[in-house]
DNA sequence: GTCTATACTGTGATAGAC
DNA sequence: GTCTATCACAGTATAGAC
């Protein structure tokens, strides 16, 4: 990598596109991203930004990179899980996870649940996200919580709720609040010690 | 309402342009759907489809309430209800909800994912999605759980089940294997009595 | 009433001049 | 690198034949 000056603000302007397209993410919706709006919030014209992304879809992914990276600041920033019970860790990894989907609709539903039609992450898009999932498996094997068949019933109860509040009360907290009764229904069948 | 021949030949017509956009929903994907591979699929010119819906928007909705009534008719079609168990009566429907979503996936982001950018139910569309909501909150009900954070802690439960499942493992039953012990966990805590 | 033909606008993407 | 011009396709509107 020589990384030059060149390179240098090759990378900010990459940087400033993906930043225009989440602002317009967030007020047209994830699929009111175009590409000629999107020139135009940068002052440059509609084909220079295949200077630095293959095409739309190519923005999406790097995107969705994005996200998943700050979703993984976030889990990692509430890291004192040692010093937490299992319920602590599991209520605090939980609350994190529903407030970082509430906090933007669209950046929710381009990580969770592909909304853009005929769009896919691309392989090592997504092994960003795979590597994010690991990191909550491995949080509830430090727990004691090692099953496949409990690790999806708690993929399952956590995404539930975090798309019911996106969906239902967006910037509320009527599923938010229902993290800890569910991390307390979810530990009294998993038995959990510790 | 008249229902003479001119009448039933149109909604026949109606009925026949939204069976080919199911087609082409599940073949493409939900946003694959366009009109003039929607009016040749039906022999028909694109402007055509203008004389039966109003427009490509149109055409999602009266998806979505087919949708929702197929909904409803599953839903019903389980209901031997007052000769189960609480539990019972749960499993089976879960079950059935789950099963419904995984058979087909555009039908399921279409109704509860709100995949299409831009569009969403009209107010005649969403009341009957609403009527479905109701029915399960009345089902609930008749086993002694009415409290809100109870209905909303079980359609976090139920609808993310359907999510994973879907989004996971399309047409498996990895986490509809798992309604069984959801349903068992989500009584452990309700303390579900009848 | 229902169709075809045509055209307008916006989309993602490309070619080639500078 | 950035532009203008352009293409193929989308949804949609209108005109008018039958």
């Amino acid at each position: 990598m020589t990384t030059g000056r060149v390179a240098a603000r090759r990378a900010a302007t990459k940087d400033a596109i993906l930043e225009a397209a989440w602002e317009i993410a967030r007020s047209e919706g994830l699929g009111g991203v175009s590409m000629r709006p999107l020139a135009a919030a940068l002052g440059m014209s509609a084909p220079s930004l295949y200077e630095y992304f293959a095409g739309k879809d190519a923005i999406y992914d790097a995107m969705y990179v994005q996200g998943n990276h700050a979703l993984r600041e976030r889990m990692q920033a509430i890291t004192d899980l040692d010093r937490m019970s299992a319920r602590e860790s599991l209520v605090a990894g939980a609350r994190a996870f529903v407030e970082f989907c509430n906090e933007d609709r669209a950046r929710f539903q381009l990580l969770f649940q592909h909304s853009i039609p005929g769009w896919h992450p691309s392989e090592q898009a997504y092994a960003v996200a795979i590597e994010n999932l690991e990191l909550s498996r491995a949080h509830l094997e430090s727990i004691g919580i090692t099953h496949t068949r409990s690790l999806d019933l708690w993929t399952a109860l956590v995404s539930g709720l975090a798309s019911q509040q996106v969906a239902n009360d967006p910037g509320g907290d009527r599923w938010l609040r229902l993290v800890e009764p569910a991390v307390d229904m979810f530990l009294s069948t998993e038995g959990g010690t510790k």
